[in-house]
DNA sequence: CAATTTTTGTAAGCTACCTCACAGATTTCT
DNA sequence: AGAAATCTGTGAGGTAGCTTACAAAAATTG
């Protein structure tokens, strides 16, 4: 079960055909977002869905002295503010592009019709947020069970499982995080992370490219990563 | 919105007529587990869905050196193994009883069956998913922000709403737990957990009974977990 | 391209919590 | 009831990772 398999199960209007998406187009307004701008806040009203059409999106909480726990980082083709409809009208997370951005919004009503004249629609929806749920299981593992260092090595393995582009060098991890981002979604501290990632660095295991992580040896990380 | 609307949200067959629920009995074997029996385990294949129709259940992971997470106490009345319906064909936790319980298990297929016939059932089941994703971003929350204290606070509290028992001396949580339990719960050893506890029955804010917890001040307790 | 803001590197000191170890209490089993 | 298993209480010692504090580097802005 590589991620390949997993986008093409989340990605929600896979195979429809050309009128419904006409259609999909018709009930969304698309706009633009510059990087690292909100896209929804906690207490916001949860009246809408999106669709991130291109870009990055970091799914997180802030705790009330200003710490953020990222839960998850998005690109482009998934959806996300689904919680809304089903569940709670009101944000629990927030939403922030980390680049620019172009996202289709469906408001809440529009899109419970649009579920209700495509029942398979629904089915899919369920199952991602049950793959969701899943993975925050995963997380909550990670969280209890492992330390940072193995933690950090998952995380590098998991991106480069979703956003991983093939280089000369290595894995290419096509994602723009700061060490703090990477600390925020392994559950550590901004020190921590810069420590443990250069010591991945000096042992030849990763590099950096202008804010990018490399895996120069992604056999060896997942070697140690299962060991540790 | 407290625990109450919630259980209305999940007690899945809420308001079906006696001609649903005898269909639902006929599609359904009842089975009784002793205390302490596995219901299913990781790996197992994910071919049914269970309804606790009583007793209390625990959904849990275990790491490879044999620690436990417990994700979710459930109580009477609930829905579980519903991942495997939309989600995975195998199992990725584990489900044990803590007391004596009768649970009815539904094949997937019979179970899609019924879906099908019950629209609005699946829509319960989506909401149901969606609340318990939920749960879990709340609970990686808690593991990221707070301390062992604070987070001991906040289950007994969440236990409380759930299964709490107005007593004279104050609110029963009617559920029987080991120490051990308490601290899978949380993410923290054995050793901890004790510690703390007795620490909250020394300042005299709860007492044991026949290892069960009773809150003698809880609104004493939800103010100091505010604070922390 | 200079000025400002953001990000990274590093290190000393501290502390919350874990580990280990064992004794006593309670529950369960036969 | 008595034996065995499980659970609780407690304390000493260790450590992973947090905090605090700066300086250097890089990116962004006007």
């Amino acid at each position: 079960m590589d991620k390949i398999w997993y986008l093409k199960k989340i990605n929600i209007f896979n195979d429809f055909s050309n009128e419904d998406m006409d259609y999909i187009d018709h009930i969304s307004i698309m706009k633009h977002y510059h990087k690292k701008e909100p896209i929804f806040l906690p207490h916001d009203p949860g009246d809408r869905v999106y669709l991130l059409k291109k870009g990055k999106v970091k799914i997180a909480r802030l705790s009330e002295e200003g710490k953020e726990l990222i839960l998850a980082v998005l690109n482009t083709g998934e959806i996300f503010g689904e919680a809304a409809i089903f569940d709670a009208d009101s944000r629990t997370n927030m939403a922030e592009t980390l680049e620019d951005a172009y996202i289709c919004e469906i408001s809440k009503r529009d899109f419970e019709e649009l579920l209700a004249k495509k029942p398979d629609l629904a089915l899919r929806l369920t199952k991602l947020i049950g793959f969701r749920r899943r993975q925050l299981e995963m997380k909550i593992e990670d969280l209890i069970f492992r330390n940072v260092q193995a933690r950090l090595l998952r995380l590098l393995l998991n991106l480069s499982a979703s956003y991983g582009v093939k280089k000369p060098a290595g894995l290419l991890i096509d994602l723009k995080l700061t060490h703090a981002d990477i600390a925020n979604l392994i559950g550590t501290t901004r020190e921590t992370t810069t420590l443990y990632l250069n010591q991945l660095k000096e042992r030849g295991l990763i590099d950096f490219e202008k804010r990018k992580i490399v895996l120069l040896k992604p056999e060896k990380l997942r070697k140690e990563m299962e060991n540790a």
